[in-house]
DNA sequence: CTATGTGAATTTATTCACAGCA
DNA sequence: TGCTGTGAATAAATTCACATAG
């Protein structure tokens, strides 16, 4: 299985995995073993295996994983390598929450820039971030931001999104919940974060 | 295939078709056509046909799907017919945010109470919700409330899940990035709302 | 002629079971 | 003895192609 291509839902975990063996390591640990790992992300042992196995040897057996290796080859991987500088459009509630959202950083994520079209809210200052108006969204390409999230309200998404688009951003996490248009060379991952409370009671005993 | 369980993955795709029929039926339509659907969801047409063909019959060839029909089937198998009251915990800048999202309500759930460990919150009131002191928790039995949301920092998260599952909780949506370990009976959904940002590099072109 | 509904084919992912190494 | 790594077996999901109904 070495030098097949690495399976979608494996990418999906990755980030999952690396959770973990950050946390490891700052608590000192060099090696930690596929069960370890999977009691605390609550996985399957030999699915974490399964994974490790699609890319390089980092096992010793009897022993576990070596987890500087393994943050290592997972970042890059997932091209976390460098540290990868993104812009926020629509500070309102959501946009704030996640301007102060700590976990970015572990990724390697830099919220560098924030927009809105509110003209009250353009000029404040949140987390060392001046908010801009968003025609200055076509400076983008020039800073260097190729990546944005999006936490506008859901009509104004998809002229967002085109307006990302032509300032040449690549990636977009769209926090709207309506579906967005780009060309093919954009990726658009979409987050509706009430929709995944409503498959709970689905799974959630008669009561 | 009509009598058969509905693939769990079909389930985590049925409150995406709850919001584009919510809005179709919003917009005064009747029926829709699977392929009208997926251009709006951004989903392949014969996946919604295949989706829907789990569950009963709502379609006439030649036309589409009935609208009302399939929102009312879906809203029974997600077992959403009814307003479903939750709870929150942990009023940051995640939970505020959440408190104010407006997309919780076109899936039929109240966020009906607010929880803080935070003295200096306790007692305001934000979006008519009183926030209330932590210990309270154990009177959500009684208040009917078997949902919550997760907003605290992370390392008070499995206490908290501990807190909820002792006071009646089932169903349990966690934003905080670490796995919680809850008895078999109590249904958890971990959200990270940073680690699908994670896998955005690796899909984007390189630059 | 349009659009559903579904068996069958294909692809993808999970799970198992165990050989082999430290 | 403990734990990795991986082929093989199983299961699940996606995609196709088309018969069928309005």
């Amino acid at each position: 299985m070495r030098y097949h291509k690495i399976p979608d839902e494996t990418i999906r975990r990755l980030p999952i995995y690396l959770r973990g063996l950050l946390f490891s390591a700052e608590q000192g640990q060099e090696s930690i073993s596929s069960r370890n790992l999977a009691d605390f992300l609550g996985i399957n042992s030999w699915q974490i295996r399964k994974d490790f196995s699609y890319f390089g040897d980092f096992g010793t057996p009897g022993v576990g994983y070596d987890i500087k290796k393994l943050i290592k080859q997972i970042n890059k991987i997932l091209k976390l390598r460098v540290v990868r500088r993104a812009a926020l459009v629509g500070v309102g509630n959501l946009g704030l929450a996640i301007l102060a959202y700590p976990g970015f950083r572990i990724y390697g994520f830099d919220i560098a820039a924030a927009f809105d079209i509110n003209p009250k809210k353009i000029g404040r200052k949140i987390e060392n971030i001046t908010i801009e108006d968003v025609s200055n969204l076509r400076t983008l390409k020039k800073r260097q931001i190729n990546l944005a999230i999006i936490t506008v309200p859901q009509d104004a998404a998809q002229q967002t999104a085109d307006a990302l688009v032509k300032a040449g951003v690549k990636g977009i996490l769209n926090f709207s919940p309506h579906h967005i248009t780009v060309p093919g060379k954009v990726k658009v991952i979409t987050i509706d974060i009430a929709m995944d409370l409503a498959r709970l009671p689905y799974y959630m005993p008669a009561g």
